[in-house]
DNA sequence: TTGTAAGCGTTATCAT
DNA sequence: ATGATAACGCTTACAA
């Protein structure tokens, strides 16, 4: 419990110099002598110091650093982004700070996480959310270099990195009606509660129709908000008859609607086909077998530090807009009709 | 881009005050005209002031912030953790900032992470690896408050609140024998690789010993680092003869050991049973079935930010160790031999 | 090569 | 109730 922190002066007084040399030496020697740099290198490590990064961040007005903002850190969707930013960012010599909402899906949170992050000044912010509207995003990104991944935005004053939905949703919707459904149910959520999964679900249900396709659509707030909300849904799927796929609006969904089918005794792709969207780890394995779209999640995470990079360091000045392909990934809960 | 990220004296002066009064005023008002009051606000509103938590953290001597420290952010074991902290760290009035390591394991790129963690003047400390060492924290937890959270630490200077691998290890070899199975392979990860999975393999090796179950080791570290590691592995059990049951030292491991012998066209439980570890959510799904031993990790998240808040509120002085029960999560994958 | 001093945006102490 | 003013720990001209 030895409260005393080390700051730049003990390192100084260790090492008999000043803290400019002290600053400097640690900075990377630029006219010290080479036998001082040792010396405060030494002396520094001896104390276990560690430069305070507020006092830096103030002095220097550089904090190196970019803020991730994301919806809910314990979806493996956020997780990998987050970890693909870490990488890309310590390539280019950056930190990555990450706040994320309290759990609760509030906007208000997603905003006071925002907050955080520009609190601490950092010099470019990423924002993953499903559900935080743009224009709460605006006014941060007026000021500090925004950009918003993993999902597509139109706007001018901030960046946007995504995969394109429309183009999965269509790809997907193909494959379905290739495989010669004829009658196919799409379950949607709230446009205000992710607008990814509303965008490509519509891609779906346009692309079913355009296809010649019936498609039920089935909104999955209208079935309550217990757990047992696919259940109802999937009921009304059989009751609606002549349905022969289900298509999730992601391959979390999708399980829910795989599990709801097991308990009603009905399999895929036997008596309905499933497909999901996403295609990340743990579902898109050989095992579990869902039928999705994959989307790079590695290719959206580093080019969405590059981008905020880029414009920090003033490579560009204007929002760009980067839609990135997806694959199918074939599965096995989708079978010809 | 009006580049001018506005300051304390920007609202000073837009109130027509002097800048104390804005910083009492946005504090909350203490020794403030409630006029005053109203027109700061306003006006630190109308400008989009957010104040400068680098200086405020020199000036204050507090930062309101705990750092947490994430192995790999992308799987969903730490993702649980990340957001069960964020949620009791709200209530209890501070921040969560997060590091992770840069994907790559090394222990230096997370010793890095934690640096950055402390430049930023963190109050506490929360780290979650199941690899960096306890050496490695150590020269932190001396001089600020830290909890290593998800794995057991004895040691005197850093709490620790943790999952009891040791009960769970064996509670679930216990299951294991109780359905008769007499000849079982667990397999082992490297205890440098992970010092929890390792705990909790030879708890149920030392438990099926002391069964009278012939207990198969295999340590998945000799069966090369490639993907399809696990397919040697489940063949070398194969080829061993008469094993009914393979435990595996977690879910994320008993997924590709199910994998494995799906492509070897082994079933289970039919033809092997299989065992995971942490129960949490895509793999202990109803439709996943994987039999396993499940981690509270909401309660495992909150109890640790706690003890840290505890401690940098000078509650609790002394470090604290917790162990947390888990509980048997049944599943399908392992049935009687 | 090294040291001195100013300033970064806050909060806290002390006057007014 | 309000306003100067001194820290806080660092970087960075500028001086020596």
């Amino acid at each position: 419990m030895s409260h005393a922190v080390p700051t730049i002066l003990d390192v100084a007084a260790a090492a008999g110099v000043s803290k400019s040399v002290v600053s400097r030496a640690l900075a990377g020697a630029y006219g010290v002598a080479p036998a001082t740099v040792e010396r405060v290198k030494q002396a520094a490590s001896d104390l276990g110091y560690v430069a305070n990064a507020n006092a830096r961040g103030m002095s220097a007005h550089r904090t190196h650093t970019v803020g991730a903002f994301v919806r809910d850190a314990s979806t493996p969707f956020y997780g990998h982004l987050l970890t693909a930013f870490q990488l890309r960012a310590a390539e280019r010599g950056y930190r990555v700070v990450t706040a994320t909402g309290a759990g609760s899906f509030s906007i208000a949170e997603e905003r006071r996480a925002l907050e955080t992050l520009v609190a601490l000044r950092v010099e470019g912010l990423i924002v993953c959310s499903g559900a935080l509207p743009v224009e709460d995003v605006l006014p941060f990104a007026q000021r500090i270099p925004t950009v918003v991944a993993g999902r597509p935005e139109r706007d001018e004053s901030v960046s946007s990195v995504y995969c394109d939905e429309h183009g999965g949703g269509t790809a997907l919707a193909d494959r379905v009606a290739d495989l010669g459904h004829e009658r196919v149910a799409v379950f949607t959520v709230a446009r205000s509660g992710s607008l990814t999964q509303s965008a490509r679900t519509d891609a779906m249900a346009r692309q079913l129709g355009a296809r010649g396709v019936d498609v039920v659509l089935v909104r999955l707030e209208d079935h309550g908000d217990d757990p047992r909300r696919l259940d109802s849904a999937v009921d009304h799927v059989v009751a609606v008859g002549g349905v022969t796929a289900i298509m999730a609006p992601s391959d979390h969904w999708a399980v829910g609607v795989l599990e709801a089918m097991r308990r009603r005794g009905l399999r895929a792709p036997e008596d309905l086909s499933v497909t999901g969207y996403d295609g990340i780890m743990p579902f898109a394995t050989e095992l579990f077998g869902i039928t999705s779209w994959r989307q790079p999640l590695d290719v959206i995470g580093s080019l969405s530090v590059d981008d905020v990079v880029d414009q920090i360091d003033g490579v560009t000045s204007r929002a760009t807009h980067t839609a990135i392909d997806g694959t199918l990934v074939p599965g096995r809960t989708l079978a010809p009709r």
